[in-house]
DNA sequence: CGTCGCCTTGAACTGACTCAAAAATTGTGG
DNA sequence: CCACAATTTTTGAGTCAGTTCAAGGCGACG
């Protein structure tokens, strides 16, 4: 992964994870791609999509995108970088709830309360397309495919959260998130053995619900397997099939 | 509660959990009350919304709802009864999603795979409203109203997951957990004080990611401190408060 | 009345946690 | 560029909450 850019003012659209990344490519992984595409790209439909889009960043790492108990207005898609959504208990603990990767989407789990019930927080310098969500609600019912989009993105977001789901030991939901991460790393287009953790070791330990040491341990001990190469943040997965194999039962499939 | 109904022809309205619930009360607490009413009771659309409705039970104890792997075609509104829904995972171990109550809705995680991607199974005798999700898109797309309490509906139950997230001791998931159910009894109309756990100890510990031990343990504990009262699957909340200030870390609020 | 499934209770075990401390990495200022 | 401070990560040792294993009780049902 290319290095977070030096301090100082920022030029608009930088790479997303890895070299390769430019807007033309985000657009084609971007979540709403398959609106677009069914809006068609040539009509003039697409454009009122791209109108209520607004490009909003750079976020530098530890930002807040939005915050607990902002009035939910927009849902966002990642052009570049990563962040962490995570809630905040009455004891002040945290608790995070998801990573997410260019091309996915934050903020859908604020329309019910009309509040975000959560933190969304840059784990690097990020950028976003911000949609309007009354505006792309309006859009929806114009357009048929841009309502079932939303729903498919809402019920997909149902569907991720089992991965947190049952009673597992550290090696499998270790072995299960790095096998996921890998994936999606993999479906937006970057290497899905060779990425970068932008997350800290507790930020992966809080989300799998254990302690950052297990974490630690677990990833010393993947690495005496075979499994993966860690270095730092830097990590390479030897053995996607192994580790698969581990996580088997949290994974989809 | 009511025991069940004697085996043989069941009469099509059963009451639900209570016995001051009828066709007219469900309705009021049904989820697509908000819908009904932003509609307008008196507008024709109203008979729209009504006309894919299709009453269908009943379902017995043990009885699918839907299975795993079934196309996705329809969501369901308990009318009366209780469900759960499960996965089991590669090693054929179940894993309990949630329970759900009168006036709540199932099989929305089934919109984006377009396949049910859990099970649905009754825990009692219930009945349901099976709205046909195609027909409710259409009509959403014309409605912005119906439109707009769908996604309300996607993002709740996106919120709802996270009782299950975070690092909790078996106190306080129990404590949330029958706090969390008087709750959403309360909400329906029912006592939120005495009511009928519907679902095994398994069941729950499963739900909980605890042994099924460990809830008989708490339970006794709890009635111990004079927090509850349960003999089999009866429960009396005698102190609501003091099991939300246990179970407060994972209580929404 | 006996069988079966569910629930409760006891006793011993264990995987992950907490506490502690060293090592590596990152950030800062001169 | 280097030294120093702060943070993150790794590793070790002891502890404990919840699990597993085992036995007994209770209620439903044929």
């Amino acid at each position: 992964m290319r290095s977070d850019h030096p301090p100082g003012r920022l030029p608009e659209p930088p790479g997303p994870i890895a070299d390769d990344g430019d807007e033309a490519h985000f657009c084609r992984t971007c979540a709403f791609a398959g609106a677009c595409q069914a809006v068609g790209y040539g009509k003039p439909e697409l454009r009122q999509l791209h109108c209520l889009v607004e490009h909003v960043g750079p976020f530098r790492t530890g930002e807040y995108v939005f915050r607990t108990g902002n009035p939910f207005r927009a849902i966002f898609a990642v052009r570049s970088g990563t962040v962490k959504t995570s809630m905040v208990d009455k004891e002040g603990r945290e608790q995070v709830l998801g990573f997410y990767l260019p091309g996915e989407v934050i903020g859908l789990n604020g329309i019910y309360p009309e509040h975000f019930p959560c933190d969304a927080i840059a784990l690097e310098t990020s950028y976003f397309c911000r949609f309007s969500f009354p505006a792309m609600s309006a859009l929806a019912a114009r357009m048929p495919a841009v309502q079932h989009h939303l729903f498919r993105l809402l019920s997909k977001e149902l569907g991720s959260a089992s991965l947190l789901a049952g009673d597992h030991s550290a090696d499998e939901r270790m072995a299960a998130f790095l096998a996921d991460l890998g994936q999606r790393c993999a479906a937006r287009g970057f290497s899905g053995t060779r990425f970068q953790l932008s997350m800290s070791r507790g930020d992966i330990a809080n989300y799998l619900r254990l302690a950052a040491e297990t974490v630690s341990r677990v990833l010393s001990r993947f690495r005496g397997q075979g499994l993966i190469q860690v270095e730092g943040r830097q990590l390479v997965i030897l053995d996607p099939v192994g580790l698969r194999r581990i996580g088997r039962s949290l994974l989809p499939g």
